[in-house]
DNA sequence: TTAATATTTAAAGTATACTTTAAGTCAATA
DNA sequence: TATTGACTTAAAGTATACTTTAAATATTAA
């Protein structure tokens, strides 16, 4: 009935690498995984499953240590789905407050892209001038360059 | 006219360690800073520019190496602007794609938290159940909790 | 039989961006 | 004078999440 996986399956399916199965396994985020007969891992639907969550976490920038902490609750029972969602809570909102930062700095580094816009278009008017040495001098210091009106 | 400073007043200033100042100048991000008498280094208005300069790019995720580079082209001339503006392009394309993929992380914790929420209802009606036992026992295996429909 | 391929292990290595440590100098204060 | 606090250096340490290595075993194909 069930399908079984090796490790380079399981590596090529999640798109991950052989030895980062093993190392999950070995910081207690999959069980044991059994072993055939002549010592190679066997993966079944329970590690598929196993895997794609841990990936989803890990995707979700929750770290490893994290992700043990959460699947040690889970063996504990149903008594800590509270903690074990508030973990994902506490994530999700340090995810929010990162998402917000990124636009941010998303909008300031469009800012300072665009000043180089102008310099550029500058040159581009300058070239015209009759100075030969013009356009070869720094027009301004690196730093001054986009200044920030909230150095101190 | 201009104001000085040292290390540590920087440090306090821009919220960061000393040792991250000098390891910055170490790393060729800052020239080298002039001394007093005594050997101590003193800041001026150019190096709170540049510093705020790096901070910036650093919040922006550009990395100390690229900000190296960014500034080795700095001082080779106007000629290389659009090296340097190719290189704040390219870091806000990544800026944009991360943010893309964190709002969509977010939705997808969002998801299993719901189907959290889901359970700890289910966990309160069910406490009037006439089953002692019931509610201690794992209501599903860990990963199949939030199955990924997208699996392989 | 030989060779290639996949697996096993434990241990060491990698990358980044700093931080910490240790040992010493200097100026101001008690 | 002695102590305090801030500074100096080079070098080693830290954290995270893996990856790489080395040496060995097992299966399969030629």
């Amino acid at each position: 009935m069930d399908k079984y996986y090796s490790v380079g399956e399981i590596a090529k399916i999640f798109g991950i690498a052989p030895s980062a199965l093993r190392w999950y396994e070995n910081e207690g985020l999959l069980d044991p995984v059994s072993r055939n007969k002549s010592g190679t891992r066997v993966y079944g639907e329970k590690e598929l499953r196993r895997i794609n969550f841990i990936l989803t976490l890990r995707n979700a920038g929750i770290t490893v240590k994290e992700i043990r902490r959460y699947i040690d609750l889970f063996y504990k029972g149903v008594e800590t789905i509270p903690e074990r969602k508030q973990i994902l809570v506490s994530q999700l909102e340090r995810l929010k407050d990162e998402a917000e930062r990124l636009n941010a700095v998303i909008v300031h580094l469009e800012e300072i892209i665009n000043t180089y816009e102008d310099t550029l278009m500058k040159r581009e008017m300058d070239s015209r001038s009759k100075d030969p040495e013009y356009g070869k001098r720094s027009r301004c210091s690196l730093g001054s360059e986009h200044v920030e009106p909230d150095v101190e």
